[in-house]
DNA sequence: CCAATCGCTAACCGACCGGTCAACACAATT
DNA sequence: AATTGTGTTGACCGGTCGGTTAGCGATTGG
């Protein structure tokens, strides 16, 4: 009397699903195969039948967003210029991490717990740090304003706004992740990226300038 | 047979301090009482002697850090200029970070458990924006540059660093926390927040302008 | 028709969990 | 010397954990 009629394989995808939102939701740790068994409708046995245990279902439900992280990094039109690259960039990568906001509460997760699944992480952004770097390749490696700084000013600015918005409805004076809220903070992001090109090309055109 | 000799009353802030190194590793639902325990060498029902419950142990270690936060957001001298008001916050606040890197860890553990320590961590956010709004008041209150925006790209830009370190070792090719490694990331979010009062010196400077 | 396979389940396992408790050592007070 | 209070302990509790296993009914294939 436990679930309706599933079409078979469908037991295994529910598994995965509920999975994914409670490790996304609680941490690892703090999910237990019973809770999961039960969102997804099925015996907890059932859960072992279809993975090895509970380490290889928060694995298996990385590698599954892994790919799709991968398949989300679209290369940018060459044509362009280096600005509307940048800002493409960032509009994707926005809209990647809006369809899937679980995904980056589950890395957070694993970035924190510090535990097996860093390598694959690790893996991630390697590789989203590459295709940074060979659209900024011709910064060159001057220290505070090397690619990987960048890089992580953008990943952190990005993130940032997901991470802390179960905090931040009271500055915000109503739901920060409503709509329009997300657009006004698209634009701010925008803007600021907008600055950091337009820094840059100012150095750009006199090398000479020192940093205060 | 257990512990040396501890003057009275350490039994109770070892314990403390064995919890928050335990809960900013692995998180509050990945630590058990006995681990605890066992780091500051002491029967695990003295934990329960001193504290109520393991509960309790994770808000007595964040009270502590909230209170050290207030404390550490001194005041900026209001005969500098905006930009050296603003600098100056960047720097106490990378200070007081560095310092207490794993005060960040139990914050974003616990925010992502979105668990019941979460109006804690809400007001402590809210403290350091009213800090930032006052700094930033002449700014209006205009869209995509409302002040919460830049009051949230500042804490991204600034915990992100520490968020991914243990991520970023093949990026920055070394230990990314290293003292030089420190030093340049702070030069860089230095250069970052200066392009940023840049463009909002250019916006007052001709208020007509549009973002494009 | 039988046997093998597949999807699935109830019952169970030992380990560990957070938390309690009665008793103990010991110092200070009476 | 007796009493009281404080810090500390090992043994124990019910409950939950991740994981196993024997066996169920339905389907499939020879």
């Amino acid at each position: 009397m436990s679930q309706a009629s599933k079409k078979k394989g469908e037991a295994s995808r529910s598994i995965l699903r509920a999975a994914e939102e409670l490790f996304a939701a609680k941490g690892f740790a703090a999910v237990s195969v019973r809770d999961i068994a039960q969102l997804a409708d099925v015996n907890k046995a059932l859960v072992f039948y279809y993975y090895e245990n509970k380490a290889t279902l928060l694995r298996k439900v990385l590698e599954q967003y892994y790919s799709q992280h991968a398949a989300a990094l679209i290369p940018t039109d060459p044509t362009q210029s280096l600005r509307e690259q940048v800002h493409a960039l960032l509009t994707s990568y926005l809209d990647f991490i809006e369809d899937n906001s679980r995904y980056i509460h589950i890395v957070q997760h694993e970035l924190l717990a510090n535990g097996e699944n860093i390598d694959m992480i690790r893996g991630g952004m390697n590789l989203l740090f590459s295709r940074v770097r060979d659209l900024l390749s011709g910064l060159g490696d001057n220290g505070p304003l090397h690619v990987k700084h960048f890089f992580l000013s953008f990943s952190g600015l990005v993130v940032a706004y997901f991470t802390y918005a179960p905090v931040l409805d009271e500055i915000w004076d109503g739901d920060p992740l409503s709509a329009s809220n997300r657009r006004e903070r698209r634009e701010h992001l925008h803007w600021v990226i907008e600055q950091l090109l337009r820094g840059l090309e100012d150095i750009q055109a006199k090398p000479s300038a020192t940093l205060s």
